[in-house]
DNA sequence: GTCTATATCTGGATAGAC
DNA sequence: GTCTATCCAGATATAGAC
């Protein structure tokens, strides 16, 4: 995808090289920390080139934020969706997961960006992106509930919190995680077994 | 702790009102997107006078980022320590999560600004925090290490990567935790029981 | 579609009065 | 211990040549 300069460093142009660029970027930096005069020789072109592309600063961080929930989001519904017929309960918590995690890892720029500065972004950014993640939150929260309704998952569990818990504890994986160390998927099943069986030893009678 | 002018405004002075002041802002703007002029006004004086305390925005930084891993480390240790002799294995996760999520939580300005500008801070700055948060995860380490040699934690279980996940959830509350919504100690044990027990009906024999 | 040049403003940091 | 005043580097954004 996306154009690549014959070998010499994989200089990306236009658009989404801008975006590419800018993603790595504020990934790294924050979001006040880059400015458009490093993401545009990241990128390599000028500044004011930038402006050919997108209107404003807040344009780029926008487009980068969406993009980061909606590859996340779509990897785990196409993950979840490719489950055999009669896949047991506990394979659509997996499937979820491997999407979820796949995706982050996998587009870490655009996902790291979300991530690390959702929170730091001027309250018009931050709305704009808001509907997209409660899309992505509302399509857990109805997996997880559908678990829980066919008797997989506790009735004591609350969906809602066990969804922060386990995003959280997925999202972080963002700061550690080095595909040269083990993979993705070793990683997701990993995950899978410490949230459904947890890491006691004996589970024979819960207080 | 700390000076409280009369009742205005609770608007603190001096070195202190200036890292409470920096803090908040950084957490909520990241490290690039707060000026030491911004800084100055939250806490009352003028940006010059910043030079009295800090010899730069690099030292303010800094000391915000080693109180939070601190403040957490210890208490953290404290709930551990508070143990009664004798206290059932899975007691010990149970009092760090609940003391790590109970720093956390108060003094979420600076937890908060650690969590989330720690990847994004001028390289010089993000060493001197390290060694810190080394040896936070060195004594969780060592705790979990202790339960999994007493067989409270089964064998499989790789330590490290759980205190990752584990690490990840809790501090991804910051994000979300609303004390007006049920209180701190509540959720520690819940998210405990999720970690012990998993959220699966029925653990009878795991893969 | 990218460039140069520039307008305008804000950043960290310093000097010296009080 | 805080102020004012200031230096200068760097920021976003615009205009117009190519």
């Amino acid at each position: 995808m996306s154009v690549v300069k014959k070998s010499a460093e994989k200089v990306e142009v236009g658009r989404e090289g801008i975006l590419n660029a800018a993603a790595s970027l504020f990934r790294q930096h924050g979001y006040g920390g880059v400015s458009l005069r490093a993401i545009a020789q990241a990128a390599g072109i000028k500044a004011g080139s930038i402006y050919y592309h997108f209107p404003s600063k807040d344009a780029i961080i926008t487009e980068i934020l969406d993009a980061g929930i909606v590859k996340v989001h779509e990897e785990a519904r196409a993950c979840v969706e490719a489950l055999p017929a009669g896949a047991p309960a506990e394979a659509f918590l997996r499937a979820a997961l491997r999407g979820h995690l796949r995706a982050l890892l996998e587009h870490g720029d655009y996902t790291s960006a979300n991530v690390r500065i959702f929170g730091q972004v001027p309250a018009a950014v931050r709305d704009a992106n808001l509907s997209i993640r409660r899309d992505y939150e509302k399509y857990l929260d109805d997996l997880l509930s559908n678990l829980q309704a066919d008797g997989a998952i506790r009735a004591d569990v609350n969906i809602s919190r066990f969804r922060l818990l386990l995003i959280g504890a997925l999202n972080a994986t963002l700061e550690w995680f080095d595909p040269s160390r083990g993979g993705v998927e070793a990683l997701a099943d990993d995950y899978a077994d410490t949230f459904l069986n947890g890491i006691l030893t004996q589970t024979g009678a819960n207080k």
